[in-house]
DNA sequence: TACCAAAATACAATCGATTGTATTTTTTAA
DNA sequence: TTAAAAAATACAATCGATTGTATTTTGGTA
């Protein structure tokens, strides 16, 4: 079995032809003759030849690769995103680079380096928890990459971004509480850095005050909205003996860690306590009583964010201006929240 | 701002010296002395170079990068088993690329051909449940390109696999149903390509066998285990009139879909039937009654599988000769069993 | 001071494909 | 038939880093 890998010259030399014309054939070139052509491409598969696509990138310092950077692979919604980004560019021809940061700001730096060292054509990335300083997107304009930030975005100008409607999610989530009979009503939120837990706050307060209800900043309480955290905060409102009757969580993960606690210390729900999670995780469905939650169209969102960068990548006519896309939500209503 | 990329070619020129020196100096080779590497190193800094690494890979024909090919991202044990994947591989300077097949031979034979393309320097992979046929994995071998196995592996010789133990899952899960009373246990069983669902049958076998229990071909339903299948196949069940008592499910999302069901039909859970799972996703200690499942050891998977593959990978004394890990699994018992 | 070994550095080929330019071949038209 | 135009192919540089070999420099010793 021969070892030696198979390279253009092969063939030239197999067909006393220039290495050049055998590249040109493969790359379908109109400067090479059919006849010479189909001679090339038989000779190709008849050693086997597979293109070196090291080679061949460094040549053209171009990639066709994408790198996606997510908080959590296994987040329902970040997977989903994923998948529409994998359906988008491989119709594209590109490959797709899925790297999580696993919430961590070192683990995103890190990321974000190695995908400007691999030379990737451009990035999409959803930040994580800790992310407050930009200085590692910088390097991605330094060298002339494209992003696009979808979901969890910096709120900094001139970048480009395909966000759900937090505001009206955290809204819609709040108004649905009203509606269903709750008066005193938390909010579980996350993180304060980060745009999207601001403004599904901003939407809960809105709610609020256009039901003419009082905000109180101590209904207010952020954590990183892991499990743990749903449960931790939902012991400490009953250790205080706080009176409420209604949450709204920032996610359905902290949703349901806090369900779990409640439902063991005999607070009923949706009697005692209505609850309403955000993003429809699959588990949210599962759980009993079954979560009302946010809908975000993942999917759909990661075809959005991929059609938005590879627009970037290819500018043809020159730079194209930033851009900000945002996706509507959808309340989901389930029995967690039926009074 | 300049736009051209620093080379050592550019830190050469700057230092009037040879840009193999620089190369050498930016490798910590022996053979710069301390005096020119601190020179360059200060220089390279202060131009803010970054080494192409297109450039090094196609020279050394290394990519120090593997590729790990999953069925589905979303799952929890493969993204627990990514989790270690990637910190073993991280620690060995090396980069992973994620893939997913999604279950579709198409996809990974695609998927493998891109590694393949890309020059990994290894691949891990749990094959879809199409997958019957291995060109594609010869395609690796023909390339010199070590491969590994994990989870879910092709029952054919000459091969790396880290593997659970699933003949004594499948035995455990059963045994625990017979010891909670059950003597009338269905099996819902997956494709029977894989040898994982194999395996877990013939567990389950034992374990009848060895408390003297007949065992019926038809109390065996083979399918693709996703969430409707469990649903659609305790619909079969329960309208056929059949008489069970338990169920031991060969993963966690068809037993959800078919508690779901059963639940909603007036089947009592677990006292009417007694049921576990397999894989011990997240969401089974969420359903009411909590699942009863069979827990693999993703991280630790995913560690031990990069540590076989990168001892592949290096092989300094000559080839290794293939090796199957097989780990154990631990059943945990929760309410959906406990009669 | 002169010489030699060892250390440091320079030279040049190479990885494999791509691409602008030059050359050869073919075709067209006079 | 021949010159010019067009088409096909060959030549050679290049992408940026690595590495075996050659050369120069350094330091030690006689």
């Amino acid at each position: 079995m021969e070892k030696h890998k198979i390279t253009i010259h092969d063939i030239a030399r197999a067909l006393n032809i220039d290495s050049s014309t055998v590249s040109r054939a493969l790359n379908n070139s109109s400067r090479v003759t059919e006849k010479t052509k189909t001679k090339i491409l038989k000779k190709a598969e008849e050693l086997g030849y597979q293109r070196n696509v090291l080679a061949s990138n460094l040549r053209k310092s171009v990639t066709n690769t994408i790198g996606v950077v997510v908080p959590r692979i296994s987040r329902h919604f970040f997977s989903s995103v994923i998948q529409g980004v994998e359906e988008t560019a491989y119709l594209a021809g590109y490959n797709v680079l899925i790297c999580q940061s696993l919430e961590q700001l070192e683990r995103e730096k890190q990321i974000v380096d190695t995908l400007v060292a691999n030379r990737v054509d451009g990035v999409l990335i959803s930040i994580s928890m800790e992310t407050t300083d930009y200085k590692h997107m910088q390097s991605l304009k330094n060298n002339d990459i494209p992003l696009v930030f979808f979901d969890r975005h910096c709120g900094i100008p001139d970048t480009n971004n395909v966000l759900i409607d937090d505001f009206k999610g955290g809204f819609d989530a709040t108004q649905h509480l009203i509606d269903e009979g709750c008066r005193n009503i938390i909010h579980f939120s996350g993180p304060q850095v980060l745009e999207i837990y601001k403004n599904r706050l901003k939407g809960y307060k809105e709610a609020l005050k256009m039901n003419d209800l009082p905000f109180k900043a101590e209904n207010v309480i952020s954590s990183r909205l892991m499990e743990h955290d749903g449960k931790e905060n939902a012991k400490r409102l009953l250790d205080a003996g706080f009176s409420f009757d209604g949450i709204f969580f920032a996610n359905d993960v902290a949703a349901i860690g806090a369900m779990k606690y409640l439902t063991n210390h005999g607070v009923k729900i949706p009697d005692d306590v209505a609850i309403v999670g955000f993003s429809n995780e699959p588990i949210s469905r599962v759980i009993n009583p079954a979560l009302t939650t946010i809908d975000q169209p993942g999917i759909e969102m990661g075809k959005i964010a991929t059609d938005l960068l590879l627009k970037h990548i290819k500018k043809q006519n020159g730079p194209l201006k930033p851009q900000t896309v945002i996706m509507d939500s959808n309340l989901i209503e389930r029995l967690s929240s039926k009074k």
